[in-house]
DNA sequence: GGAGAGCCTGTTCAATCGATCAGGCTTCTG
DNA sequence: CAGAAGCCTGATCGATTGAACAGGCTCTCC
């Protein structure tokens, strides 16, 4: 997926440039997730990744789409996860390759949760943010996947649920745990960027949407 | 539930000065809810409750105290809900009881979104607001819900799945298509304060948890 | 090897933030 | 019916914000 050029004027970049921009990008993805866009100040991305605060705007026309570019970068690590899934899932029945996408899709979210955290800190009311979340990366996902629950609730490999249901009951019950990492390390002990926790809550999340199997 | 006296001066207060203090609470409930912490200004909060920047801070000590007050009064909400719902369930089997209760829960998170999305936000990263949610809130509603599905799990009503996990997929499952309902409406066209959708969900979280009863 | 474009920093600006303060109006109380 | 206390507003403060600007260093290319 070619993300969008957010970079500011069209200019001939070099390799070293192109590195602190990608640092740039990762913090603002990470400081943006943790505390909001509000919350997340120019000056603290900066300090994270080891720049000043003008270079930020040297990079990127504004905050907002400092903004833009993060949300690209790390969209762009889900489809490259789940793109990697698929090609090893070719000729595999449609009821495996589903659990097997769904499996993925709950570690991708425990391994990046910057991801859902942006989506729901922006996702709560209407605006220009919400606006590029939901037009250019959430509806196509949100298609593909109601197609996939329909098909295989006429199968009757998921329970008879209304798509949408399902699309958030997926998009809740499997992301949640991990979005609120801290507070689930603090209430119950548990890490979250634990392998065989991130594993037992994928198996968990696939039990519950297909049955025993 | 006593919530905690976050009116800064003590002093003998008038039924006109509650009327406006509980306006700015539920403003700022609303606009903290959507806007985290840092994006809901006092003086948009004042705005929408009708009354000058400058009272907030007649009433409350500080942006925090305004922010911790807002938490009470929602929690407030839900230990009123639960208990109404609790008297009605005396006498009642176990697991009746705890499908109506996480039923219930459910229909909470739905027309009380704003409690959940405060969660959201402030439990994503450490921080004092996250100190006050969980050692204060979260907690014993955390541990009461623990004890409910291990005791399920002891009986076989719900799947034999570690109870932390169960309770981030009920959390994450149940008020998420309300949390993120300007985005629901968007992507699916259904209307998450429906009372048809609320009931709906509710039933499918109840599903997916004890089964197809 | 010199010129120019790319890359980055120090300084600074206007806007907006939470918070404070003085003062006026209203309501209770003795 | 005064006096005091509660309730609320207008004006304003220092701090912080995103952004802009000028200038210097470095790499590239002819």
């Amino acid at each position: 997926m070619p993300s969008s050029d957010t970079r500011a004027p069209s200019r001939v970049t070099r390799p070293s440039a192109d590195r602190t921009r990608d640092r740039i990008v990762v913090a603002a993805a990470d400081l943006f997730s943790e505390r909001s866009f509000d919350g997340g100040t120019t000056r603290e991305i900066a300090a994270r990744a080891g720049v000043t605060q003008p270079l930020l705007h040297y990079h990127f026309r504004s905050k907002d789409e400092l903004w833009r570019a993060a949300v690209d970068s790390l969209f762009e690590r889900l489809h490259d996860a789940m793109d990697e899934r698929a090609t090893g899932l070719r000729g595999v029945d449609e009821l495996t390759s589903a659990k097997l996408r769904v499996h993925e899709f709950v570690t991708f979210s425990a391994r990046n949760p910057q991801l859902h955290r942006m989506i729901m800190q922006e996702s709560k009311a209407d605006g220009p943010r919400m606006d590029y979340l939901v037009d250019r990366h959430v509806r196509p996902i949100y298609e593909r996947t109601i197609e996939m629950f329909e098909s295989l609730a006429r199968r009757g490999a998921v329970p008879a649920i209304a798509a949408p249901h399902l699309y958030y009951i997926l998009t809740g019950a499997g992301p949640t745990m991990f979005v609120l990492a801290p507070e689930c390390r603090r209430l119950s002990g548990l890490d979250p960027s634990d392998d065989d926790i991130i594993e037992a809550h994928a198996d968990a999340v696939c039990r519950l949407l297909f049955g025993n199997a």
